[in-house]
RNA sequence: GGAGGGGUGGCAGAGCGGUCGAAUGCGGCGGUCUCGAAAACCGUUUCGGGCCGUUAGGUCCGACGAGGGUUCAAAUCCCUCCCCCUCCGCCA
């Protein structure tokens, strides 16, 4: 959630940024319920001062009481109600853009490409991932559904080499390795924003209360949830494996063939909670780390600073790293780098001690793989795997 | 699946109708001592909200898992819900 001080102080400083990610007349109608609310609360204080007695009363006090107790009733109701209005407009209401993020995309991305790295393969006739792989899609169809697939033989082994290279990676920058559990509470969803904003695209298990996670930012950002760090532990580093789920209910008909956007996939994520004042120079840092990724492993790829339409509620500042993908003659986000600030703190109780007073940390996430840097591996160099990840036990060629 | 126990401040843990926003210990912060540090000692330290104030701060209200109820008065009594733990069973 954003500032309620803060936007209620100055409000035209906070606006524009909620704005500019379609939030503008939610911001005003939370301005407004909030008012409402703070004209009640000093008649419903001063009341409930009159109410305050030390000692037993005499029978006229208690007279006079009963009738203070009435009015309290009806206007507490009022109250809880306007407060019950304002929160629920407060969910609503997403983490500003920051100012260096762009507002429109010119040409096929969706922000400003920042920059371009890498050559891109000279290819007469590329073969697309499913002919290059063993995915066993029409049988994982069979088993589980439309956009459910196997991964089989070396392609089970290159995608292990590289979550296993890409955490090692990880953990040689700062971050500790985590295996986190996959279904949550409610309560993670919504400190982390993805619910109310992104509901339609979790699995619910109805009978538990639980919900499968499309990321292990869930896991990561609730980790810590309710606690007071200390400055000094600060910043956490965490990095992930797990599988993920994703109703990808908002993209029916798109990336429908191969493995290339289904409901299950398997990903290593980074996850920080750093100082307010870090957290810009941090989010640099994660799109770094993902860079490095890509540049070791040698595919073209480029960045692109995610416009503000397309930002999620809690994130303030995006980065996706979008690799080459030969068969599509276009790049395709491979990862993604967010700077969310307080706004999943605030939501999850997360703050830090600085001297006498605590204040929220701010939180971010980025990727590190996915199944779908398999994908971009195969195409781009047609079978053959880096040698990098041979290291880490993926046969030097995908042949069965 | 069955049977119990419990949710109180940063942590541990008392309190079980008004004197309790809450003992005590630990931790934190400030100080004394010291060349410096440790120890010891002294002091201080819950959080949120409204209003006033340039600041320092002041003032009122709320919060003892959440929500209802009883009562003039609830951390304390009653009801509902949520969560955690232990034991047994079952499964790994």
């Amino acid at each position: 959630m954003i500032d309620l001080k803060a936007a209620r102080a100055d409000p035209d400083r906070v606006r524009p940024g909620i704005a500019r990610k379609g939030g503008g007349e939610a911001f005003d109608e939370l301005l407004a319920a909030d008012e409402r609310w703070r004209e009640l609360v000093p008649q419903v204080d001063e009341l409930r001062g009159r109410q305050k007695l030390k000692a037993k009363p005499t029978p006229e006090q208690v007279e006079e009481l009963r009738t203070v107790k009435e009015d309290l009733r009806r206007l507490e109701q009022e109250l809880s109600a306007a407060e019950a209005a304002r929160d629920e407009l407060l969910e609503k209401v997403p983490n500003p853009a920051h100012e260096s993020v762009p507002d429109e995309a010119s040409g096929d991305s969706e922000g400003e490409i920042a920059r371009e790295v890498g050559e891109l393969p000279q290819l007469d006739d590329p073969k697309e991932h499913l002919e290059l792989g063993r995915f066993e899609m029409e049988r994982g169809a069979r088993l589980s559904g439309s956009r459910f697939g196997y991964i089989v033989g070396d392609t089970a082994r290159l995608a292990l080499a590289l979550y296993r290279w890409a955490l090692d990676r990880a953990v040689a920058a700062g971050f500790s390795p985590v295996i986190p559990p996959v279904l949550v509470r409610e309560e993670a969803m919504y400190g982390t924003g993805f619910f109310p904003a992104e509901r339609f695209e979790i699995y619910e298990v109805v009978d538990e209360g639980l919900y499968l996670t499309g990321t292990s930012e869930v896991a990561l950002a609730g980790l810590h949830m309710g606690e007071i760090l200390d400055r000094d532990q600060l910043p956490l580093r965490y990095t992930a494996f797990s599988t993920n789920f994703r109703r990808e209910a908002g993209a029916a008909g798109r990336d429908t063939r191969g493995m290339f956007r289904v409901h299950q996939f398997n990903k290593v994520e980074l996850f920080a909670y750093v100082l307010p004042e870090e957290s810009w120079d941090e989010h640099e840092r994660l799109l770094a780390i993902e860079e490095s990724l890509a540049q070791e492993l040698g595919l073209p790829y480029r960045v692109v600073n995610i416009e503000a339409s397309e930002l999620s509620a809690a994130a303030a500042k995006r980065y996706d790293l979008e690799a080459w993908f030969p068969s599509q003659q276009r790049y395709r986000e491979l990862t993604s780098a967010s700077n969310t600030t307080d706004y999943q703190s605030r939501r999850l109780g997360i703050r830090y001690r600085a001297n006498n007073h605590t204040e929220f940390v701010h939180t971010l996430n980025g990727t590190a793989v996915t199944d779908r840097w398999a994908l971009a591996v195969l195409e781009n160099f047609q079978g053959e795997v880096p040698a990098v990840l041979q290291e880490f036990g993926a046969p030097p060629r995908i042949e069965s």
